[in-house]
DNA sequence: GAGTGGTCTAGACCACGTA
DNA sequence: ACGTGGTCTAGACCACTCA
């Protein structure tokens, strides 16, 4: 509970967040000039630009001077595999998919735990390879709540051509913002292994990721197993 | 080479960040006012305060409103382990810190392109353990120019009461800004086994770090090794 | 040329910390 | 009471994009 009000370039941010989560623009749209939002929050510019800069910083908006503000959107070809930080020691950083399966299951508690749903909740889950030069370098697992991603399935996935992030974005109006990642060193099981073509027991990097959408609201569990013979997690401490 | 000059704030920021890295003022000490850099830089306090708030998110400074603007340190409370994004899944952080060993070398060719030095420059090259609980979950292996640490020595490490990246910058000045992490999962080799109590083979977490000083300059290569049974390496997406 | 965001200024007023 | 940073405003001018 906040002593006193926010300030009113916040209270301007959450309510362009609210108008993006309503869907009012989409991603890749252009959003109102300043002038023109600062008239319709009855502000200065300048309070709606620092409202604005937040939002870049946060990467919900993209400014080109000259152009405009938009939307971010994950099928930017700047932004395809914006929250994969893995790249070949060679800095190669190109990967080709593999869908392994699509299919309709329950969530169990740890799922529904992470995306705030009741046990048992009906969910979608994804498997699939990432791989480089032929090699499988990454094998995902991936729980969605059907209720948001109604209808997607195998040939869906097959028929897009960008990434995950991208087809959730275009054709289930679920725009991931920003996500969490717990990473640890783990022995690959026989079936990892044997798809990510290394023996049993050999480290893997898993990955267990939570992605949110505007408002913070949970939607993609993510367990990824990176193999880190060639490749390498790259993080910036700040 | 860029076309046009840089913005004011933005020469003002660089100016200040070589004031930093002159040492016109230590870590923990006060910068002047707005107005007074506003005036030393003949610009309006509107410019020098966007200098500010940008190395505020760079968090080589802090600001208090009320107090004043202060050089980011170390040896804050609130910075004390600000790099390592270990985390017990319980949630618990804190550790304890062992010595193993530290010791002149000669820097190898790998170490020499990190730091940016020759071959075969001396470095200070550092081993200890971090635990929690008695059981220990980190083995760091350091390697620091010597130049920048003449002096460092195991006496010196244990008299300390505070984290490594607080004592150099307290006895050496030299103020960690950013770092650089690699992560891969490895196996362990039979030395870290004994020393992290595991069996060898066991999947470790590998963190290739090389930390910065002011100006981007490189002055340690760090190589951790993390036991992630009970503990997991936390990361945020943007 | 019109419209957009980016820079820079000057100044008013508020909130906080210290004395 | 005073000095600090935090918010908010109004407006000038510049740089870029597109018709």
């Amino acid at each position: 509970m906040p002593k006193s009000p926010a300030p009113l370039y916040e209270q301007i941010r959450q309510l362009i967040v609210a108008a993006l989560a309503a869907g009012e623009w989409r991603p890749g749209d252009a959003l109102p000039s300043e002038a023109a939002l600062a008239e319709r929050f009855h502000a200065s510019s300048g309070t709606v630009r620092r409202a604005l800069d937040e939002l870049t910083a946060e990467h919900l908006v993209e400014r080109r001077q000259g152009r405009g503000t938009f939307v971010a959107t994950h099928t930017a070809p700047r932004n395809s595999y914006r929250f994969l930080r893995l790249v070949a020691d060679d800095g190669e950083s190109g990967f080709t998919r593999e869908l392994l399966h699509c299919r309709r299951a329950r969530a169990t508690a740890e799922t529904a735990r992470a995306l705030q749903l009741r046990t048992a909740e009906p969910v979608i889950e994804v498997r699939r390879l990432l791989l480089r030069r032929a090699e499988p370098v990454v094998l995902d697992d991936l729980w969605l709540p059907e209720r948001h991603f109604d209808g997607l399935n195998a040939a869906v996935i097959d028929a897009y051509p960008g990434t995950l992030y991208a087809l959730f974005e275009e054709r289930f109006g679920v725009h991931m913002v920003r996500a969490e990642e717990k990473l640890r060193a783990v022995a690959a099981g026989t079936d990892a292994a044997a798809l990510l073509r290394v023996t049993a027991g050999e480290p893997l990097l898993s990955v267990d990721r939570v992605a949110y959408t505007y408002g913070d609201r949970p939607v993609e569990l993510r367990r990824g197993l990176y193999h880190t013979q060639a490749d390498h997690y790259r993080n910036e401490l700040n």
